[in-house]
DNA sequence: GATGAATGAGTGTTCATTCAT
DNA sequence: CATGAATGAACACTCATTCAT
């Protein structure tokens, strides 16, 4: 009979959140392709077999940290959210949300831009990741509905209403551009004007 | 003791095309990470110290090949170029001539998407592909000009008027979606709509 | 905090039976080279670390197993021994039980004999296995003074009267040999021409 | 055009036979389980990686290595080989032969020992190697034909003619027991006493 | 120009063992 | 007594690159 008492963790969080960071930190710095598990564990001030313990090996650890990262916007982005107001304002609200989430956790977010075009990324299950983001689709369902938004294929819409955040957050495509609250809402407009009927 | 024949000439452009095509082809079966210099030379049917008779390294035969890809699809884009064409048209002659050659040449668009979020990225001279797309450039600002175009930043407008294509062709974004005539026509309206004052 | 109640000394037993099961079983299903420390102690249903409180490295785990195994195979081949018998029917007898045994614990003779091929087998004191066999080799013995047995070298005896049955109960070297007891008799046959003067 | 002299070697003759020594010594001195390719390679005085440029991977390289001796062995005993003698006469030869091997060629028969008791050796084609034993196995199937030798399964003939020179050959079982010409004779004639009908 | 051989440095992963609990 | 967590050292193997030919 063994009891555990609070204190007594059985696995340390502190490494798991270490080994989260470094993992993206590593990652963001030198690409996919660079960052071995040694290379991250040494990041995160572990012993290589010690990420064996938190995961099952390489792949998996790659692939729960996106998982987390995708988990975390979702929720972020639902904050608050209110499925009364102007669709208009639903839409301009998420997509604000999503820029300052970029601001406050860049890191964050190369990550899932560097993990999205790596071959990890077929390994994933798409479903799970946008059940994260329902709600907002289904806003843009009721929009086509309402006749408020064009009646196209789905992924042309996404194409303009989300996906330009992407390039308008990547540093690399965007070197010069600074996305001020001015910038996002200018861009919220073309987005719009794109997408409404 | 080696002798050389006059006809051997013609082997090297044989021998650089294979490398080139090899190249892509592993690269979009692969993923960057796992493209070793030998296996690509296998698959060129060449030995892997041939490739640095033609490359200095690695590197540069990665980043070569992207290059041309680039500079040929510049060139594709503005076949036929007419200037004196209302701005709407022009640009949706390169919104077509676009899907028109990542359909005849998925692999060579894919090779370069990996491209762009691969680390390699950052060692190429944004400014040297860029020139390639400077004639459909001057259009936009043209029509920026003429109070035709939204006056907004310039990477703001790229992120609609070009940048969906990527989406839109991603066949892992839009797995569903079937890029034909009609629906290349339809995102275009969204483009223009996102873009036009 | 842990609690002791009076019934977990019953469990140090299982534990170690547990223990004993599981490192014979993986060795003989896995080989020697790939039967770790972690890999048996899941197959006993504890901790790795347990080990290390009933043996003082892997070494010795193995070691004792081979120990007590070789130990229990003396007691059973010399069960119901009875002195007076003619030699020939003596190790008849004993040439049966032997037999008997592997068909009953092939497990445990296939351990054996993959010891006996590993480098852990240096490690043992080999008169210390040679006790447990004392009655039937003092027989032995016995047969050469009079006058029934060849009066050559033991080890050239035992290569004729004992290895036989390794051999013959080896699944890899006799693949589509069925020791039954027409055959068992028929070998011992030989193993009678080959040591009888 | 290439032209190759003879000096060219394409493959180094030196390295491939160092490496074949430094298996066989490095598996006997310290067992097959912790004969690590870099150690292996560090024995031959070369590379770890060029071990792969002659061998397909560890198991391919511990495999060769058994079948070369194996051959190597079978094309030794059946040196001036004379099938006109009497059937007990090419059996001694053979068996002396094969001890001769032994003593002349101690590391690689023990090597062949080893093997045969590693989990690699299931991976062997058990028809491969018997061929190379083709011409003795045929006298002893002559031989009960002409009613010389026991009319019994084959498994259990070998048991007894060839079987206890391994017995007798490993230093282990055998400790104290030199095999001078005398002692091979004296257990030659258990060997056919144990077969002859 | 072209090559197969060669390699030091690295890969992802597992090992036997220790230790705080 | 019993354990899960932790790790340095080792594993088999592949890498980008060089070099003699």
């Amino acid at each position: 009979m063994i009891v555990y008492f609070d204190f007594m963790r059985i696995k340390d969080d502190i490494k798991q959140e270490a080994l989260f960071e470094a993992t993206i930190k590593l990652v963001n710095e030198t690409g996919f392709a660079a960052s071995s598990v040694s290379k991250i564990a040494k990041q995160a001030g572990i012993s290589p077999a010690t990420i064996y313990i938190y995961h099952k090996n390489k792949e998996e650890l790659l692939i729960s940290t996106y998982i987390q990262i995708k988990k975390n916007i979702g929720s972020v982005i639902h904050e608050n959210f209110d499925d009364s107001l102007p669709i208009r304002d639903i839409l301009k609200n998420v997509w604000f949300k999503m820029f300052n989430y970029i601001a406050k956790h860049p890191d964050y977010f190369q990550y899932t831009e560097q993990f999205s075009n790596s071959p990890y990324q077929s390994l994933v299950d798409k479903r799970e990741i946008e059940k994260y983001f329902d709600p907002v689709i289904n806003v843009l369902l009721r929009g086509i509905e309402q006749k408020i938004i064009k009646n196209v294929n789905f992924d042309i819409l996404t194409a303009f209403i989300f996906y330009p955040i992407v390039a308008l957050s990547n540093a690399r495509v965007c070197q010069d551009l600074d996305m001020n609250d001015e910038n996002i809402e200018t861009a919220f407009t073309l987005a719009w004007d794109a997408i409404k009927l």
